[in-house]
DNA sequence: CTAGGGTTAG
């Protein structure tokens, strides 16, 4: 028996259709092998790479058999539904399997959970806690944690705070899970008190930790706290693996210090499209456009495939070093060689650069063929430039009346408006500009509102002082 | 005879 199935499975890795999987299922069936508990997860696990499909309608075939198929079998295929493009279908199994008289165990919850905080269905989620409560599955660590993501990849952090209070123990994932959710729902400041206490119980962050509170650094513009962390990781021996290396290079990058950056950059062992990315964007951000370009030639020369992200940077830098041809090349290589659909922030950069090399025709042209309408970033973009080009004379009056519809809460909207506008119309006028604007509260940079602690003993990650 | 949780661009 035992060599039969081991056979199955050899038969299964080298399935690629599903007429192969048909033919296995065939022979399942007559070898009994559908009455193995072992057979059917690990035939469940290799076949939904082939074909999630074909995994369900095998495991759909299992269902009507009396005794029904193992809870390690349904766990199986939640689990690949989690991770597939339909993971709503995890949440169907789980209340499949209760129906037919089956218990979810320890596995069963993580699984169903993650799901539910991919798809963000606070509802579901919340019934599944209520479950996990009931049977008694809180206290597991797992369950706990993926409580906590499902709740933070739901955008309701509230809940996932209290979920990680309620704890009565918290490893080293409890903690960078809450970290991670502060940093994503844009609340860095939270996430860095959160590492303040979590100092205070000894619990040590590990490199998956420092990800997110270099990202957290990245939001608030704090070089200092991310210094401190660098140092951490060199007096620790932390290994700088891609993650973290990329975040820390990220870090440094945004916070103006580019030079740091590239050497953090160039000290990898390993780099991905994100590394590559977020250093093409940061040369880009300094005005080094020449080395942005060149950065993104080595990338495509290591074999990496530039996404719509890697696009951005390169454009963004041909739009400050008003490299018109180049830019124009690298938007149609992006859409004819990698058929990357563009978004508002290319056409952004494209508008721009031409709009600041005075092409304001072209410009014009580039806004008329966006399948989407223009957001105010472009409009401002294209009328100041048609203003500095002297070309107020032919801009479309719809673009200007635009700008001030989808964002008449910004002041300098106003202004703008009115100095591309015909004199005959009214907006220079100081009464009439102040009634277009009547009842609007304009919008107030935003300030940073903590002062930071000055103490860098090297190792020691220091923290922000809330103000 | 088997399985589970956390990280990076906007």
């Amino acid at each position: 028996m035992l060599s039969r199935q081991f056979q199955t499975l050899r038969h299964l890795q080298k399935s690629t259709t599903t007429t192969h999987l048909l033919q296995l299922q065939a022979l399942i069936l007559k070898t009994a092998l559908d009455r193995d508990e072992f057979f059917i997860s690990k035939f469940i696990q290799s076949s939904s790479s082939v074909s999630i499909e074909f995994t369900r309608l095998f495991f759909d075939s299992l269902l009507p058999l009396d005794p029904p198929p193992p809870i390690f079998a349904f766990n199986t295929i939640i689990r690949e539904y989690s991770k597939s493009s339909s993971p709503l279908e995890s949440v169907k199994l789980f209340s499949q399997l209760q129906r037919v008289g089956l218990k979810p165990d320890k596995f069963t919850y993580p699984f169903v959970l993650k799901s539910c905080g991919w798809c963000s269905v606070i509802g579901v989620g919340g019934a599944v806690h209520s479950l996990v409560v009931k049977m008694g599955f809180d206290s597991d660590r797992y369950v706990g944690n993926t409580l906590l993501r499902m709740y933070s990849g739901c955008g309701t952090i509230g809940f996932a705070r209290q979920v990680f209070d309620e704890m009565c123990e918290r490893d080293v994932v409890s903690w960078s899970s809450m970290i991670a959710g502060y940093v994503a729902c844009n609340c860095p400041l939270d996430a860095l008190m959160v590492f303040q206490s979590m100092k205070l119980v000894n619990q040590n962050p590990n490199s998956v930790t420092l990800v997110s509170l270099l990202s957290a650094c990245t939001r608030l513009l704090n070089i200092r706290i991310g210094t401190s962390i660098h140092s951490h990781v060199i007096v620790n021996n932390i290994k700088l693996d891609v993650a973290l290396g990329t975040a820390l290079l990220e870090m440094y990058s945004k916070c103006g210090r580019i030079e740091v950056a590239l050497q953090v950059f160039s000290s990898l062992e390993e780099k991905n499209l994100q590394s590559w990315t977020i250093m093409i964007s940061g040369v880009a951000d300094h005005g080094r456009g020449e080395d942005a370009i060149s950065l993104f030639t080595q990338m495509e020369e290591n074999g990496l495939k530039p996404d719509s992200l890697s696009f951005s940077g390169i454009l963004s830098a041909c739009s400050h070093l008003g490299l018109v041809e180049e830019g124009k090349r690298y938007f149609d290589q992006m859409v004819n060689t990698y058929g990357i659909k563009p978004t508002m922030e290319h056409y952004g950069c494209m508008i721009d650069m031409l709009g600041r090399a005075g092409m304001i025709e072209e410009a014009y042209r580039v806004i008329k063929s966006m399948p989407m309408e223009p957001n105010s970033v472009i409009l401002r973009s294209f009328i100041g430039a048609s203003k500095n080009h002297g070309e107020v004379n032919c801009l479309d009056e719809n673009l200007r009346k635009l700008l001030l519809q989808i964002e008449p809460d910004l002041g300098g909207n106003y202004v703008l408006a009115a100095c591309v506008s015909s004199v005959s119309e009214n907006w220079n006028d100081v009464a009439s500009l102040r009634d277009a604007m009547k009842g609007r509260r304009l919008k107030k940079a935003p300030g940073c509102s903590w002062v930071e602690v000055n103490s860098a003993s090297s190792g020691e990650i220091i923290q922000p002082a809330v103000g």
